[in-house]
DNA sequence: TAGTGGTCTAGACCACCAT
DNA sequence: TGGTGGTCTAGACCACTAT
């Protein structure tokens, strides 16, 4: 299996170092040579050494610290969100919202902060999925952040149309009380009872770095989550963006003959 | 929305570019100016520009082509993959794999290469799913390599328990023939009833970046996909490694109450 | 052949971190 | 304070693409 251009002086060091790595050599958590004695060490400029590191990086296998070193990327564990996350069952039994039911059967602590809630105009892809014009403030978005032991793991934005939201909690209250989101849905007449997940990834966006800490070679999943009711009504979209070495996803689906 | 460290000028050169093409200023397909004009421009140094692009394109906003310039990325069409493809009316009324039908679809051409059959020792998270011997030669893997206009934009491992494979034309034979593979496990008494899917995303390793040809600041989507039968047997697990630029997946679910 | 990106050098200074 | 990564400079040569 050979690298690609394994003539050049930096691809030759990133791969005795991914060697070093996957072999099990250098363990995760391991420090790295510094830049400097890299370059020393094997007869090349400092630039190529680094260059060397930034592939490594790119590729997710170091994290570089500024002032401390580089080292060998730790293995996450994932939290994992399953389709089973949004039955009635899991809400009554533990009266936690799906995230904080994942996050406590981990053993973690869980924190969700919504961040700001408004009226606006929802953008094309929501207006589609909820049926809604897409020109006027028709519906309510509300903004939550999810931590797990106080670290930034994921962004929701949920879009409920005004019709369905108005005059109620949903649009005003940062709070969801017992049972959480879906249960309050349910008391407006919504029981979810389909949901539709549109899942892509992709690298994040500046903001998206700064907002979830996204290490240097780390993508996000981008998910488009519908809610869907007994009437096949869609009354609530969500778009999450997860750090994708903290989150798995794991539907597990009937197929239809 | 300030950038991260407005005043270092690879920063400040980044986003002067990214807010030129975010805005529509430079549509996709644009050429960028080459860095030695961007250098010229900015008074800074060719590796100063250099280092600005290199931003954009960890973003994955422009790709570099070597001796062309550097382009702002098209957005390119997803293939979309839902639940229903495993379906035995998608199945029998296209005659075509859940592949095929989704390209079809799409109007593109598509391309499925069994590039490899061997007897072999199940990766540990298979076996897992499987529930056969990790360390005997007790499955068979098959490599599928997927084009859609001779692009190649996805591959897949599957692993079949020996016990279920064996004899068969899922161990001998890369053509699958009408209905493909699923229409072979169903006759052998393996109907497809449910699927779990685990999904993550990651960057690309280097042999998946040269034989996917993912251009930079591309990840992949990383499937772990498990056929199960009437029984609840898992009869074969897929992992399923997608250039998520050009694939995205569409999981439509009843909620279990 | 001219222009482009890709790589490399040998320095320099700054910012961060541990001691 | 010394060592680390982060950024920048001003060159050089190579490899690829279009004309």
């Amino acid at each position: 299996m050979q690298p690609t251009d394994a003539q050049l002086p930096s691809r030759r060091l990133a791969h005795q170092l991914r060697e070093a790595i996957t072999s099990g050599e250098l363990p995760p958590g391991a420090k790295l040579p510094s830049e400097r004695v890299l370059a020393a060490e094997h007869g090349v400029a400092r630039n190529t050494a680094r260059e060397a590191i930034r592939l490594l990086a790119e590729e997710g296998l170091v994290t570089a610290s500024h002032g401390r070193g580089v080292f060998v990327r730790e293995k996450r564990r994932l939290l994992r969100f399953g389709s089973e996350r949004y039955s009635r069952t899991t809400r009554e039994s533990t009266g936690l919202s799906p995230y904080r039911a994942e996050v406590a059967r981990q053993g973690r602590t869980a924190r969700v902060e919504c961040t700001s809630i408004t009226r606006t105009v929802p953008p094309v892809d929501v207006a589609e999925r909820l049926g809604v014009d897409p020109e006027s403030e028709s519906v309510v978005r509300r903004e939550n952040w999810y931590y797990a032991d106080d670290e930034p793991v994921q962004v929701g934005i949920t879009y409920i149309p005004w019709e369905i939201a108005g005059g109620s909690v949903l649009a005003t209250s940062a709070q969801m009380g017992k049972g959480s989101l879906y249960a309050r849905f349910e008391e407006l007449g919504h029981a979810i009872t389909t949901v539709r997940e549109e899942v892509t990834a992709r690298m994040p966006t500046p903001e998206e770095t700064r907002g979830l800490a996204v290490p240097d070679g780390v993508p996000v999943l981008d998910v488009l989550h519908t809610g869907i009711d007994q009437d096949g009504r869609a009354f609530e979209v969500t778009r999450f963006v997860m750090r994708a070495d903290l989150n798995g996803l794991d539907y597990r689906m009937p197929v239809e003959q």
